[in-house]
Formats: C-alpha cells, structure tokens, sequence
DNA sequence: CGACAGCTGCTTGTATACAAGTACTGTACG
DNA sequence: CGTACAGTACTTGTATACAAGCAGCTGTCG
C-alpha cells in the first residue's frame, strides 16, 4: 500500500517518468475524461518506443485512471460518481478515524508545516493547480500527526477519480477561500484539543466537497460515466493540416 | 478503485491469468516473502514470453506485493509490519464507518448470503484457504449492506500485506473457530440494530487479529522486511539435477 | 437505393532481440 | 594468504517485429 503510488525502488527509468506525467495529466484533466490514447501517438510524442509507454497506461489502468480495451483502444475513464462516491466514503472514514490516534503531544514539526501550509493557502493570487497542492499536503500532514501518514497514500491512490470532480469544480468558480476557511476551523481545533469540534469541522468540510462535486457533475455531465455499460467508440480524428 | 485488482474490461489475455494466478501465489505464501523471482523463469515455467510475465510483475510492484530492483531482479515483498498496521488501521476505520451507513431495512438478499456464509464457516473440516474466503466474502458483504461495498476492493488491493500476515497466523495454530465466533457476534449486533454493540464487537475482531499478527512476527522474522533499507541480494542456486 | 462482403487502417497483445548494469567468481599478482 | 581485476552469467529496461482483432469505409451486387 505504501508501494501504490508505483514508486519502483529508487532508479530512475522511462517508465516512471511517463508514468507520473501521464498520470499528472490525467488529474489535472489536461488529458481529458473520455479521451482517447494511443500507445504509439504517445510514444512518438514522447520519443520512446511503445513499451514504457504501454506499461505505463498499465499502471494507470490499474488505479482506473485509464481503461483499455483489448484491440480496441485506450481511453482516459470517465469520471465514475459511484467511484466518486466510494473515494469519498473512505477518505472521510480514514481522517475521522485519524483523529483518534492524535498523540497528547503533537509533532511540533509537523504542526508548523500545517501552520505554513494555511498561511499560503490565504494568499489570493493562488493558481488553481497550486490551491490543489496544498491542499492534499494539508490532508497529508493532518494524518501524519495521527502517526498514519502513510495510509494517505493509499487514499490518495483510490481518489482520483475523486480529485478529477474535484477539479471540474474548482474550474468552475468553487471559491478557494472557503476551503482554506474550512481547513484553519479544523487545525485550530485539534490544536485546542477540542476532538469533538474537530470531528464536526472535518465532516462538514468532507461533506461540501462533496456536495460541490454533485453540483458540477448536473452541470457537464458529459464527463461522467453514464450509469450503463461504458460503451467504446473508436475516434475517427479528422484533421486539418 | 474499483479497479484496483486490475480487472481489464472483460477480455481474457494470457497477462490477466498470470497476474492473477501470481498474486494469488503471493498472497497464500505458495510464493514466500523474500523469495526471489525472476522474469525469464516465470515466464518458462508459464510457457509465455517475458512480456506478461513482466506486465504482470509491475503490477504486483504497484500493489506493493513484488519489489523489482532494475538490473539486478525481482523479489516477493517481504511482510512490511508498518504497512501491515496501516492496512489494519485503514480498514478498522472503513468497516467501522460502514455500520454508520447501515439502512433501516437491510438488504436481504445479502444477509441471507452472510447467514449462509457464517453457517459454513463453522464447519470444522475447513482447509485454510476455504476459511479465509469466507471470512474476506464475509466482511464484503458487510460492507455490501451499507451500500459501499465497492470500497472493499480498494482496501483488499492495500491488505496484502496484511493477509500475508494472517495466513502466517492461521498457520501458526490460530483457531479459526474463534474468528467465527467473532464474526457470528457482529453480525448479531447488526441484525439486532444494535449499532453500539456491533461497534464493539466490530473492533475487539480486528483488534485480536492484529495481535495475532505481532505475536507471529515475534516468531517468525525473517519473513518480515527489517526496519532498515531492504536490500536486496542475488541468490545464488545451487541446483542437483 | 439498400445490403453485404471485403479491404484498409487502426488498435492492443505477445514474442524476440538487444542494451545497460550488477554481482559473483576465478585468476593473477603482490 | 589476501587483494585487485577482469570475465561471466545473470538481471531488468527498451526497442522492434509480428499476430490477432475490431470498426468503418467502399465498391459491388442485388
């Protein structure tokens, strides 16, 4: 599970390079939902044969960030609300339950990170990709101080799907000063010692993101999964050049 | 998520089988952590190329169940006590946010599979894999009546350590009548509606496996990664023939 | 005009060849 | 006897060639 993210052992290959710029792609929808890849157009963009790039698109599919198709094709999966829905349950699950392992004394250390995290999620010239960044390292550094840090990895792993909706939303004018806002309510609390209050902080702001998503998914629905059987369709690309 | 055991949109290729009949290798011990692999072997053995033989190992690398060191080989991951108590703790927090899901009218389609699941696990002519098929469909189908019973395919993908280790348990002269017992009480609590004692039931079960476990550990090491860098080492097989 | 067969171009799956690197091993030398 | 060094046998990483299969277009025939 610490191994989810792919990490392959320290030596640096083609693989894992492709594999973590694809999979970049992917969250940050520069590769859209729904979209079509093709081992050998990507290894010709990337200047590589197919294999790392095919054993990448593996990897991917194994977190079902991708889906493919035996002598079909290879597409980028559709946002899935039910998987959505499951990343959302388990996260939620995995943070409040963190909140019963914080230590008497919290790691000083790990407390000043989260307080410099908030402090630059204030600012308002923040991009959009950097918001999101932060964000997950304030996740990250809330489940450190319960000594589970690790888990998040495995968190992080199921939830992108999660993280796509997510995105769509914030594209979509979800203000980022409302989740920083959420995010201080909960830190203050699990500094005071106040486990209640943090419980009730961390669900309500679990619980908008979730709503936020359902919002988005009403509004381009284009990029979610249908409920049916997520049919194929080979592209017909029709270029002018 | 839901993909996380790799399921490959239906079609049957020769790397699907492999990854499958690998892991389970893996996961039963047939294959034993620190066990070292290599892709030309498997791939003999299998009467198949390198190709899904090695396709396959990057996914077992991605679960975390095989480590693969480039340019010097391939090892079953031995049993990671932090990853084992991360997957404990990860699943402790999601069985027990699942009983907070619980409907007011159960499914009865899947309590009657859970009854009829419980009945047989007090059969006392069980091999240990059969019992340990129940006990993981059993606790599926608790996450079944909450209605995230998807979930439990990304906790299973994070288990694997853990299942090792319990299998090394269950080898070790662990009754699984007790585990049954424990299982017979949740389930009771459920049905009762008593969410309070199912909770309780809930926790004492997964607790008294995780000791198990660290009562193996103490027997057993060497199948356990030792806290420092893991390294690996090149076996050198003597062979009569 | 419609239906159907076959062709064409794409897809991924598998096999194989070669490249790059590591670790052991035997040997020569101090 | 110990040590340095080159050789060797193995490893995985990457590139490439071929096999198998699906989809759509197109020409032909009814």
């Amino acid at each position: 599970m610490g191994e989810s993210n792919g990490r392959q052992a320290g030596r640096r290959t083609s693989r894992r390079d492709i594999y973590l710029r694809l999979r970049q792609m992917v969250l940050t929808l520069e590769l859209a939902p729904g979209a079509a890849l093709s081992e050998n157009e990507l290894a010709a963009e990337l200047g590589v044969s197919r294999t790392p790039v095919r054993e990448s698109l593996i990897m991917l599919a194994q977190e079902g960030l991708v889906q493919v198709f035996p002598k079909i094709g290879s597409f980028v999966s559709r946002v899935d609300p039910a998987q959505v829905a499951d990343a959302q349950f388990l996260r939620e699950a995995v943070e409040l339950a963190s909140l019963d392992y914080l230590p008497e004394q919290l790691d000083p250390a790990v407390v000043g990170e989260l307080r410099d995290n908030l402090t630059r999620q204030r600012r308002t010239d923040l991009g959009l990709e950097e918001f999101f960044a932060l964000d997950e390292a304030f996740h990250q550094g809330l489940m450190k101080l319960s000594g589970h840090g690790n888990v998040w990895t495995t968190v992080a792993a199921a939830k992108g799907h999660l993280d796509r909706a997510r995105r769509l939303g914030l594209h979509e004018k979800v203000s980022p000063a409302a989740l920083a806002d959420q995010h201080h309510a909960i830190f203050d609390a699990i500094v005071d010692g106040n486990l209640a209050s943090a419980r009730t902080a961390m669900r309500a702001h679990l619980r908008a993101v979730f709503s936020d998503i359902e919002r988005i998914r009403a509004h381009s629905p284009e990029l979610f999964a249908s409920g049916d059987s997520t049919v194929p369709v080979r592209r017909n690309v029709v270029v002018w050049e």
